[in-house]
DNA sequence: TTGACTTAATTACAAATGTACGTCATTGTT
DNA sequence: AACAATGACGTACATTTGTAATTAAGTCAA
C-alpha cells in the first residue's frame, strides 16, 4: 500500500466537502464550509495544498485557478483513518465504538432501523 | 464543559492501555503495549506526563513511583473524540460511520448478532 | 491606463506532536 | 563499598499542524 501521511483534522474537514463538492477551487471549498465554521480563505487554501502534498487530492489548472478533486477514494480515506482510531483508543475492537454510537442517542429511530437492514442483508449471504 | 485539549494519536493509545489497567505505573503501561508496538519506555513517560497536563489522568507517588489512573472517564473521553472525528469525516452524521463499520467486514457474526441485539433494546423503550 | 478590487500563490510562525537522550538517584550484586 | 543495572525526570528537537499575513497577479470601473 502506498502509505500516505495521515490525514490532519483540518485537512479532514476540506477533504470531506471536496468529496461532497466533487471538483473545487479553493473558494468552492471555503464557501461549502459548514454555517459557524469559521476558517480563513488562507487556511483552506493551505489545507487543499497540503492534500495535495500528501497525495491526497490532485489538482488541474483551469486558467489560472485550481481545480482539486480526490485522488484517493473517499471510502479508502475513511477506512484507512476509522482503522487507526479503532487501533488507537479501541485496541482494534470494533464492536466497543458501534456499541458507542448506538447507545450515544445520536442515531434517530429511522437510522436504527436502517442499520437493522443492513444487519439483515449482511447476515443472510 | 471544561475543555481539554484534544488527545494526540500517541496520547491515545497510551490512555487506552492504562484504562484497561485501571491503574499502572509508567514500566506497566510500556510492558502492556500491543505485541508489536514498538515504543520507547521515555515516550510512554512523556505521553503520560502530557495526559497529566491536560487534565485526563491523574498520579499518585507510591515511594518514588508514580502511579496514573483515568481522571476523566474513557466513556467521556471516548464520546467527545469520536464526535469530533464523526464531525470531522462524516459532516456530523453517525450513520455513514456505522455504515462503513459494518460493511468493512471486520465485524463478525456473533457481534452482529449483538449489535443487532442492542438496537432492539433501543427500539422498544 | 491607473487605481481599486479580487483572488491566487507564497511565506511565516507559534504550538502541538512524536520520539527519545542524558542525568541523576536507587537498588541489587559481588 | 564499588559497580552495574534499573528507573524517574527533565530536557531536547525535528516535524507537523493550525492558522493566517504577505505578496503577486489578473480584472474592472473610471
Amino acid at each position: 500500500m502506498p502509505e500516505r501521511p495521515a490525514l490532519s483534522k483540518g485537512e479532514m474537514e476540506v477533504a470531506r466537502i471536496l468529496w461532497e463538492l466533487k471538483k473545487a477551487t479553493v473558494r468552492e471549498v471555503h464557501e461549502a464550509l459548514p454555517a459557524g465554521r469559521k476558517m480563513d480563505f488562507a487556511t483552506v487554501q493551505t489545507y487543499l495544498r497540503r492534500l495535495d502534498t500528501k497525495g491526497y487530492v490532485k489538482a488541474e489548472l483551469d486558467g489560472r485557478t485550481r481545480v482539486y478533486s480526490a485522488r484517493v477514494r473517499p471510502a479508502t480515506v475513511i477506512r484507512e483513518t476509522v482503522g487507526d482510531l479503532v487501533d488507537r483508543l479501541f485496541g482494534g475492537e470494533t464492536l466497543p465504538l458501534m456499541r458507542h454510537l448506538i447507545e450515544d442517542g445520536r442515531v434517530s429511530d429511522e437510522e436504527l432501523a436502517e442499520l437493522r437492514r443492513l444487519i439483515d442483508r449482511l447476515e443472510d449471504q
